[in-house]
DNA sequence: CATGAAATACCGCATAGTGAAACAATTCTG
DNA sequence: CAGAATTGTTTCACTATGCGGTATTTCATG
């Protein structure tokens, strides 16, 4: 068992790094790369040269940009399950109907990612990461695992607290996980974001796998607990179920 | 003036390499790897490993996939400039209230790239590239560059012909160029595709620089002279405008 | 035109990536 | 269930290649 970061390949881990700077930040120039990262300026001009000859960085007047090359590739994950797309415009139909934001999240590697989302002002949030625990959508995913994949979560990411409102406590998050199985829904009072509530339900596939989750979320003022239990949580469940059948049927 | 491919760093070519290959096709597998590139297994087996240490890449039992941290660098792509998030709103409107798809179009490198779009069944297009003296939302960019800029694009690129329809003439494209200027849009009369054709607008900045190009395609069958000139462009012209504006007032 | 800062080019050195081959694990096959 | 075949992983010696310090050029600025 190798677990030191010495396997694989530090030139690569070099390439990433600028890209994630420039992730942060677009425009940087070189030597404004160089404050961010402990990377010799010689070592970033070369790295980014061969970045922007790939197309996958940008130079302009101004610095550097990530390249529409990146995006490419990074979009081939939205478009790897047909039920991937096919909430896309779920997600949209629900930011429609409800005039509320909507998202769709799937787990990666424990974390809860955006995949889809309406109603962002200026940022779409997609690709963003999230711990599952604290929000609607996240706890969702969580009830879908069984027992030892969520010790493996908890272990790994621990259940940090974000608000008061936070679980932090497995054998709340135990309890919290089985009720949201038996009623097949979760809620997320403000556990994540003081002023932001929500609620959410799983996506199925036709063979009956997680395929991610279908969420509404918006300000306690709105969020009331009747209006997201009964109006939003049957909407939900009314495109959670046109998802599945779609895949099926088209 | 250095212009072989000597320059920069060949292990991050190798990177890139492999991600393209999973681009394509994804769940392959190292040996599948590498028949598809010239590199060795170890090579790839090393590179994946840094890959999916850092979650660029996933694996799983059936091989590996692109991993959602690259849709997050390549999302930022999208949410650089405020118009861009606008115009994504803009062309699902389009798309909803026409019933035909749409499409947010900008350059990168002489290429047109699908940055936003309505429409798609299976797939999305978000990030593919396309020739843009072939397409409406192509002719449309090009239109707004001075002559050298066209010149160094047919220098660069050429001007493929795809179908029967396309321009493949410099004079020509030049001549229907000045037509698009002056009648502020661009038809695609199955120059790229034999039986899709479509229409498209300029979309400018407050500060009157252009962003890109909002346009609607679909079956010839459908895109009747008429109903592009008339119906269609109109409306394009109110989404572009109301775009400039909301960038310009919130 | 002088000054400073940033980008680019150069170069010797040692590291770190490479490929071949050996080994381990897994799957296929009769 | 044994043996073969395929794939994944590890090892290792070699040297190509990435690295960083420095020199040079470009560019902006006063």
């Amino acid at each position: 068992m190798n677990t030191d970061q010495n396997i694989g390949v530090a030139t690569t881990r070099k390439t990433f790094a600028i890209l994630e700077v420039l992730k942060e930040e677009e425009g940087l120039t070189i030597t404004e790369i160089t404050q961010r990262t402990d990377l010799t300026k010689s070592t970033i001009y070369r790295h980014l040269k061969t970045l922007s000859e790939m197309g996958y960085v940008i130079e302009r007047d101004d610095g550097f940009y990530i390249g529409l090359r990146l995006l490419e590739i990074g979009e081939k994950t939205r478009n790897r399950e047909a039920g991937y797309t096919i909430a896309k415009r779920k997600v949209f139909e629900l930011g429609q109907e409800t005039d509320e934001r909507a998202l769709f999240f799937v787990e990666e590697d424990l974390d809860g990612v955006y995949l889809h989302r309406y109603g962002s002002l200026s940022e779409t949030m997609i690709g963003k990461r999230r711990p599952l625990h604290s929000l609607a959508s996240g706890k969702v995913i969580l009830a879908a695992w069984d027992d030892d994949k969520v010790d493996q979560y908890i272990a790994e990411k621990g259940l940090t607290e974000y608000t008061s409102n936070t679980t932090t406590d497995p054998d709340s998050l135990y309890e919290e996980l089985n009720h949201i199985r038996e009623q097949g829904y979760a809620v997320n009072n403000e556990e994540y974001m003081d002023g932001l509530c929500g609620v959410s339900v799983p996506v199925y596939t036709p063979e009956n796998e997680l395929l991610g989750a279908l969420g509404v979320f918006g300000p306690t003022s709105r969020f009331k607990d009747k209006y997201m239990r009964n109006e939003l949580v049957d909407r939900l469940w009314d495109k959670a179920g046109e998802v599945k059948v779609t895949i099926a049927y088209g």
